[in-house]
DNA sequence: CCCCACACTTAGCCCATCCTAAATCAGAGT
DNA sequence: ACTCTGATTTAGGATGGGCTAAGTGTGGGG
């Protein structure tokens, strides 16, 4: 019956278990105890505790040994703390001076932290952006989300030209390294070559050629464009 | 022994008990544990237990029955919050629109969250301030603080003209109610009467008058002015 | 069709932090 | 000096959230 519960005080740990669902199936495909746990670094028995208490909070839905899935109360939640981290990271960047490999941690302990109040200001102050400093989308206050069609750059064909859309990659190291050759969101590249088998590829981008590996491809989101 | 102790990772309960003993005895007198718990609005078993466990970390010293005294480490760990809260507050107003009265429970969540490096580049957008947006001073990073030399204004002379310099009150009510008689930090009024028996004061400022109640004229700390 | 490996859950514990109820101490009056 | 009262501490318990060890379900390979 807490289908619509009003949301009193999640804990910070309910928040993280929350987001991390969303993340790992933002679709609402069920998402197994053990891919929640190596995301949050726990042990699988704590998860599968977690679980039950939030199932009887009624922020999720638990087949057991199935997975488990959002309901609407919990993907409104995870969505609020996705919006927050976000917009948090786009401020920081933005007025503080923080690089894009340096934001995440910290925005993990402010979305805890922060009122609604201000979230929205830092929305305000923003300009109300669509995306964060590595191209993921913001949800709206009221929990919609546009996500952009992209493709990873290790997928595009050699001679195409597209434009860097999103990066996923949290670590602050590959972060930095992407950054350093400027394979960030908004930059266009041509792909000039793709060696198979999970080879490495090459691109430039504004008469640079740089050669990244296909790990470092595959978190690297592109989108078509128009004209080269 | 851990009197120098790098005290990493403090819980948000024992930052709040530090902050608490330093504001009940910034001096370093002993300070009552049912005085934390009023502070805190816990019960005293709570204090007393907290008391001892905080005694074993090397964060203050416990007199059974006397009182308690913050450690160099303890008034360290005390003044690094102090510092982070009044910098908070000191952010939120001047760039993200909040007022003087809202920004207590702001800062009161953010002081736990906020890293070391994120409140230095407040403190650097802010230019350093010396003192918040209440007057209070704020703890260099060395964890030196300049309390200025103060007095209530119910304790002004009639005829006296003082510079508001702090005002000692957290409830936003009241905050409001004096802000919006101009009687905040920085503002110059002159004492125009005094009733006795904690009776009401009447400032002048700017041309105006205002009568405010002997509990309001004790939060507000003046120092004299030279010229009026 | 059965069985085994592995994913998942249950059992049983620990720690931090809070609480209420029940001692116990310390200082003010007589 | 003695006692009473209020402040303080001790006892014992709850809750949230984590862990390891020990069972249990499930699906793929023989």
């Amino acid at each position: 019956m807490p289908a619509t519960a009003p949301q009193e005080t999640l804990t910070r740990s309910v928040e993280d278990y929350l987001k991390a669902i969303y993340r790992l199936s933002p679709e609402g495909r069920p998402a197994s105890t053990s891919d929640i746990a190596h995301l949050l670094a726990l042990s699988a028995p704590s998860v599968s505790g977690m679980v039950k208490r939030l199932s009887e909070l009624g922020l999720l839905e638990h087949a057991p040994y199935k997975g488990v899935q959002l309901t609407a109360a919990g993907r409104r939640a995870a969505l609020r703390m996705v919006r927050r981290h976000r917009l948090i990271e786009a401020y920081l960047v933005q007025f503080l001076g923080y690089s894009w490999d340096a934001v995440h941690p910290e925005a993990e302990r402010l979305e805890h932290a922060v009122s609604d109040t201000l979230v929205e200001r830092m929305a305000v102050a923003l300009g109300h952006p669509a995306v964060d400093p590595h191209g993921d989308p913001i949800p709206d206050a009221d929990g919609s989300i546009h996500e952009l069609a992209c493709m990873p750059l290790a997928d595009v064909a050699v001679g195409e030209t597209v434009e860097i859309r999103r990066v996923d990659e949290r670590e602050a190291e590959r972060l930095r390294y992407l950054g350093e050759l400027g394979l960030v969101p908004g930059v266009v590249v041509t792909v000039r070559d793709r060696q198979p088998f999970g080879g490495p590829v090459t691109v430039e981008a504004s008469g640079e050629r740089h050669t990244i590996g296909a790990e470092m491809a595959h978190v690297v989101l592109c989108a078509s464009v128009d004209a080269p």
